[in-house]
RNA sequence: GCGCCCGUAGCUCAGCUGGAUAGAGCGUCUGGCUACGAACCAGAAGGCCGGGAGUUCGAAUCUCUCCGGGCGCGCCA
């Protein structure tokens, strides 16, 4: 409702001075610092006055004063050195709230442009870690944004089980602990398999360590794998599919789910590279080296101003065989890279290699929906008919800052290859990495070199088998949870309700603490933060909601005529004829208007968020809206308010905004309990 | 060396398409549960927004420069 307000003041201004003046400038809006200012402020004026060689204050008095009426806009004043200040019509923004919010958010039509997500796409060699999880809460996060704004979303995640660390595994089970297929089989399906192979992945390291020679053989495992051939290609078959599917269990407890899981297997069996391949070199986008450190491999040659901004000319002079940003796609034993294969698949991605997979169903989220995985033989009729994949319009990579290098290369293959349109639709979605505080690492157990300690946070490596494992993490905020709620309800100990909750108040923790940050802050990770349900965290969001649950329990409770008198009341409340304009009105209904505001603002900051990419942007709201609730509540007492009309108005203020923290939350994937 | 990110309250972070008195959480101190649930609220203390220069009517925000930190530049992914 906000932004729909805005935007006429922003179109009326600029319509108004295109007509009085004869010129456009952009028409900038802000929320005023006060509300005693306002609801939006224009600084126009301050741009009209350079152009005009006038006084900005003198303009902004012209214009409040020769504007014609702006819907939803009570009156507009000058202020300060010349701004324009807005003041809404409080009463119709309040019904305007209250009807949009009950409205269905439209769903997009099965025609319309497709937005494809990729994200989580961890190596399936062993268990989830902290890090990953905030790629794949980032990432779901904003399909179920990207959804409430009407695009047709697709979620993918891309199992790279035929790359090198899969291969370390398969090379423990040959060599550390040496397993036959069918006992690996059944290794994995025991509970925590993916707790066993993070820990044979960190001997395997060591033992790579302990003797370089040792590379060859995993050289060979490797090899085995990519071409699909003997025991090491089967025992990295069942590693990987018994470890994917230890991710899904493990994101299935945050509510994190997938349409397609693309595995990079098929890719290869299908032979989407060779198709890739084919097309790169038809279009010169790469050439094989003659000569040189890279004699043998296949490079693509990105444009310098693709990678460096300007002034590297020099350079290349000064060494011209030196081609430093030749990237590899093609190693000198024919093996293909990792970005090789990431540019095979982002053409299918975009639906322009003219080659499609095989699909099965694979799993059935907790939610209902049902991840597709990709295969390179046609299933049998039973499976069902896979739904329409890839074919993106759009296309947002979920993937740390680390990586941004790469994704340049893909976003180069494309346009080397004529597709520059989609290479402008490919969108890295970058985000920092989760540290750990010193106090944390040290808390685990690791060695830190003293010149560490002093970090505000350090970064822990995965190949020692260091890191916080999600399971673990989920399971303490369970057990923390369980415990709270049981010592504030002991009636709900050990029953499924009392489950229930504890459930949704650690993931609220969890997803709210890995959502507030930015993006491009690097979260210093640590357990007495993660675990807090205090302050700005999920379960104050949660407990706000539950709150409200209370008092209309409460008013339901309180006495059969209450209730059918106050339906009565929202009935007349919804048709107009309770005047609830005197109870917004300054001075006495500010801090009354202010909630009714920021509960009408859901919109605005779902399309900012979305546009700038920031999930953190929908955490800070929902927190904010929270916030303002509790103020309020503790301000005005509801149930005992004696004017009966002024009840209704404060009862239906409620429920909208439980209305819209509830619809806020939900975006972030995070329910609140009906008690807590 | 080149490129990207970061430096704001004791700590962790918002604010960065320039705009009015720079905000929140945690922590510290002081208050508030016999009225709808205290996982809450009220109040206090706490800031040369890393330093310097520039652009501007106006800079935490834009430009340059320096300092301090992180990351990337692999025939790994």
């Amino acid at each position: 409702m906000y932004k729909a307000v805005e935007e006429s003041i922003r179109k009326a201004l600029r319509h108004h001075i295109r007509e009085r003046y004869k010129t456009d400038v952009p028409v900038v809006t802000e929320r005023p610092p006060r509300l005693s200012m306002g609801e939006v402020a224009s600084p126009v004026c301050f741009e009209l006055a350079k152009r005009l060689k006038k006084p900005p204050r003198a303009l902004a008095q012209e214009i409040a004063n020769g504007i014609k009426p702006i819907p939803g806009v009570a009156r507009i004043e000058v202020a300060g050195g010349g701004y324009l200040n807005s003041f809404f019509d409080r009463a119709a923004f309040f019904r305007g709230a209250c009807e949009q919010a009950g409205a269905k958010p439209m769903a997009a039509p099965p025609d319309a442009p497709k937005v494809v997500v990729e994200h989580t796409s961890i190596n399936p060699n062993k268990a989830a870690h902290i890090g990953h999880l905030r790629n794949a809460v980032l990432g779901d996060t904003f399909a179920r944004l990207l959804r409430h704004t009407g695009r047709r979303v697709e979620v993918q995640n891309y199992i790279d089980n035929t790359g090198v660390q899969v291969a370390d595994v398969v090379l423990g089970f040959l060599h550390l602990e040496p397993k036959t297929p069918g006992e690996i089989r059944a290794l994995a399906a025991e509970p925590k398999f993916d707790y066993l192979c993070w820990d044979l992945y960190t001997r395997v390291t060591q033992w790579l360590a302990g003797d370089p020679t040792r590379l060859t053989l995993r050289a060979q495992v490797l090899k085995d794998i990519e071409e699909d051939h003997g025991s090491a290609a089967m025992m990295a078959e069942v590693v990987s599919t018994a470890i994917v599917r230890c991710h899904l269990v493990t994101l299935d407890r945050l509510g994190i789910s997938f349409d397609l899981l693309l595995r990079e297997s098929e890719i290869l069996r299908l032979k989407f590279w060779d198709t890739a391949f084919a097309l790169l070199k038809q279009h010169g986008a790469i050439q094989l080296v003659s000569s040189g450190k890279n004699v043998g491999c296949w490079v693509m040659q990105l444009p310098q101003e693709a990678v460096k901004p300007a002034g590297a000319e020099e350079a290349a002079e000064e060494e011209p065989s030196e081609l430093a940003e030749a990237k590899i796609i093609v190693r000198s034993n024919g093996t293909v890279t990792y970005v090789g294969k990431d540019i095979a698949y982002h053409l299918w991605k975009f639906g322009l290699l003219g080659r499609d997979f095989h699909y099965r169903p694979f799993h059935t989220h907790l939610d209902g929906r049902e991840a597709w995985t990709t295969a390179s033989e046609p299933p049998a009729e039973s499976a069902g008919t896979p739904p329409s994949f890839g074919r993106a319009h759009e296309v947002y990579n979920v993937i740390d800052a680390r990586q941004a290098y790469p994704q340049q290369v893909v976003a180069a293959g494309l346009r080397a290859l004529g597709h520059a349109r989609e290479a402008d639709r490919l969108k890295h979605f970058s985000y920092n990495v989760v540290a750990l505080t010193p106090r944390c690492a040290a808390e685990l157990g690791y060695d830190i070199p003293p010149e560490d300690a002093k970090k505000a946070h350090i970064e822990v490596s995965g190949r020692k088998g260091q890191g916080v494992k999600a399971d673990d993490l989920i399971d303490r905020l369970e057990a923390s949870a369980r415990q709270e709620v049981t010592e504030r309800h002991p009636e709900l100990a050990g029953t499924f309700e009392g489950h229930r909750t504890a459930d949704a108040i650690s993931k609220g923790a969890l997803r709210y603490f890995l959502l507030r940050y930015t993006r491009s802050t690097v979260i210093a990770f640590d357990f007495e933060d993660a675990l807090s349900f205090e302050g700005e965290t999920g379960p104050y969001v949660q407990y706000a909601v539950v709150r409200v649950n209370g008092i209309l329990r409460k008013g339901a409770e309180k006495d059969p005529a209450f209730e059918q008198a106050e339906s009565a009341n929202q009935a007349r409340l919804e048709r107009g004829e309770i005047d609830v304009a005197k109870y917004l009105a300054s001075p006495g209904g500010d801090d009354i208007w202010e909630l009714a505001l920021l509960a009408g603002s859901l919109g605005g900051r779902v399309d900012v968020a979305v546009s700038a990419q920031e999930p953190a942007f929908l955490a800070r709201y929902a927190f904010e809206l929270a916030q303002a609730f509790n103020i309020f509540y503790h301000k005005h007492h509801i149930l005992s308010e004696t004017d009966a009309e002024r009840r209704t108005f404060l009862l239906r203020l409620t429920a909208l905004v439980r209305q819209q923290l509830v619809a806020a939350l939900g975006l972030l994937g995070i329910s609140a309990p009906e008690k807590m």
